[in-house]
DNA sequence: GTCGAAACATACGCACGAGTATGGTCTTGC
DNA sequence: GCAAGACCATACTCGTGCGTATGTTTCGAC
């Protein structure tokens, strides 16, 4: 969504503007994680999607392993930015916890992500990235817990609760389609979020 | 796990004893699902483990979704009696979820399975399975929280945020190996869910 | 303009899984 | 102790995805 902003993310008509860029492949791959998981990165199927053969992939990547380590570095990158950057951004530890359920609402896209690699852990290039950005939020959000009053081991177990919750999240309302929140809805779990997870600011 | 409870569940020694029936089959997908995923039931390398041929399993089943659709129905009816029935089985509300997440530690395998079931909502057979599995522990948490004090948005919330947290556990400490918890670690988390998510008995 | 490299097309071989066809071997009723 | 059906093996076809080999077009530098 950066360099070549063609191609209506999900269009299976071309319509390709200029030549593609390692990135461009990288950035459609992403799409496809999104939309169908990252078992459907397939390089034929792609090169469709994009109006050209594998024979263009082959030129840019050495394998289709090779585009997926392309692209969770690009999602890395991208989700330090967009989700992280947001959230450091929030002083107070409340607000940030509400934050992050927020954004999900959102940015959507960057959470579809985290939830299908979480279903692809079984993949050896997606466990240290899901790793290393899950720990990352982790800490942060104990951080966040241990500044608001609780104390060590609570603000650890708190944070484990509240990310859980957040996995959990992903997995029941955007994955298993059926019986999903309205926007009402959602707001008050938010809320409820609120007073349940967040120590009363003595 | 029921009738020819042969094979040591994943040697690749074949080992047969007899011969093989339907609910053998579907025993066997039931296996490679909780070890390797729904996309690891495939014909051929079932066949093998189970030391025959595909000539044997086309017999028995018209096709590779057929098997998926009879181990999902002995996976639920399974589920209903081990985990819903030792669950329902308790009186008091708190020790209810206390028993939901210490079953994870004890009947392991039935736990995993709904893991990997989630991590492939998108076939259509995983589907309504694990929604009806889903919504029917979600109501039953939710009577419990009722019954525990809660008004009727309160207790809905709150089994949503305590099931969001079972379902996340599961994805963060089964699938990511990376920084898995130990037993005493595991206790002290529990009780932490317990005080928190579990409204005092006033 | 033309030349070289970047970007792409076409046509292959290979592995693997689904499904079919057909024949062989147990094993149970009687 | 022998049919008949249950169970299984062998040998195929077909589709799909990965990767390679080898041309062909496009573009920017000079």
């Amino acid at each position: 969504m950066t360099t070549t902003s063609a191609a209506p993310a999900s269009s299976p008509i071309p319509a390709r503007v200029g030549r593609l860029s390692a990135s461009g492949w990288a950035e459609a791959a992403l799409d496809l994680i999104a939309e169908q998981g990252v078992s459907a990165v397939a390089v034929e199927p792609l090169a469709r999607r994009l109006g050209v053969t594998k024979g263009s992939f082959y030129w840019h990547f050495p394998s289709r392993d090779a585009l997926l380590v392309a692209a969770l570095e690009l999602w890395e990158r991208m989700e330090e930015e967009t989700v992280f950057g947001q959230l450091e951004a929030v002083a107070d530890p409340s607000a940030r916890l509400r934050a992050l359920f927020s954004m999900v609402a959102r940015e959507y896209k960057a959470h579809i992500i985290y939830s299908e690699l979480l279903k692809a852990l079984d993949h050896p290039a997606v466990q240290p990235v899901i790793g290393r950005v899950s720990d990352r939020r982790m800490d942060y959000l104990t951080a966040s817990f241990r500044q608001a009053g609780l104390g060590r081991d609570d603000a650890r177990n708190r944070a484990r609760l509240a990310y859980s919750a957040y996995v959990g999240f992903l997995q029941l309302n955007l994955q298993l389609k059926q019986t999903r929140m309205q926007h009402e809805e959602f707001d008050a779990y938010v809320e409820h979020l609120m007073t349940t997870l967040i120590p009363p600011t003595s």
